[in-house]
DNA sequence: TGCGAATATTCGAAAAAGCGAATATTCTTA
DNA sequence: TAAGAATATTCGCTTTTTCGAATATTCGCA
């Protein structure tokens, strides 16, 4: 049983650990929004983004809700919401880090920087 | 550049999206111990943790310290504790929902269900 | 110095993930 | 009912991940 919970973690993890859908969970943050909408904004394959989402969906991460033609995605669960939040710290952290590592800082507006991290 | 940042997110993800590394990251949550605890602990092979390691090593999510003979690693951040913790939560309230789904739930003792899932 | 313990790395094979092209399905509307 | 839009699925193919076996490295100690 701990097993079985750590694989399920393990298979959260695994449904975020492609860029595209990072990019999706992101534009589902605001509300649901339908797959062409998604798939204009992120600029990819018709396909690709549908097996993308059937991954999110295969994880419950996501909801679809169809109306007439389209199919409108959304966020399943707010405590994934909150799981995002914690690592969106955890990111900026570990970013400026390593970004200062890189010595590629040099002087850049905050508020700027900010908001590229969200 | 937020691609760029979303690939970031997405490798931290990915370092996280096995039972294995999750059971090390759990492993390290009270401080650091070496690699032949954890191994012995996860019971897996000697040449798959380091493997693991490795991985969890290249994201920065863990540190590691030489001494003598052994290694000892540690996690560089706290927080990713509090993320499993919340994906626990998470965890319990989908399998409540599947288990209610499936009827299956009839009046278990609630000590003992909860006790399963730690 | 040389042996043994602890850890890391390399290698080759098997399994899984990711992609675009093609195709299927389901609606809407003419 | 046929065309067309929105979405999903299937199919090969390539790349990546994962594993254990074998090997290398590093350190303490007899």
């Amino acid at each position: 049983m701990q097993n079985l919970l750590r694989e399920y973690k393990a298979s959260i993890f695994h449904a975020l650990a492609h860029p595209t859908r990072v990019a999706i969970v992101e534009a589902l943050r605001d509300g649901e929004i339908s797959a062409r909408v998604i798939q204009e904004r992120l600029g990819v394959e018709q396909a690709n983004l549908s097996q993308h989402l059937a991954i999110l969906r295969s994880r419950q991460i996501v909801a679809n809700r169809k109306e007439g033609n389209q199919v409108f995605y959304s966020l399943r669960n707010k405590a994934l919401v909150k799981v995002l939040d914690m690592m969106r710290r955890y990111f900026q952290a570990h970013l400026a880090e390593e970004v200062q590592m890189l010595g590629e800082i040099e002087a850049e507006d905050p508020a700027r920087r900010k908001e590229r991290l969200d």
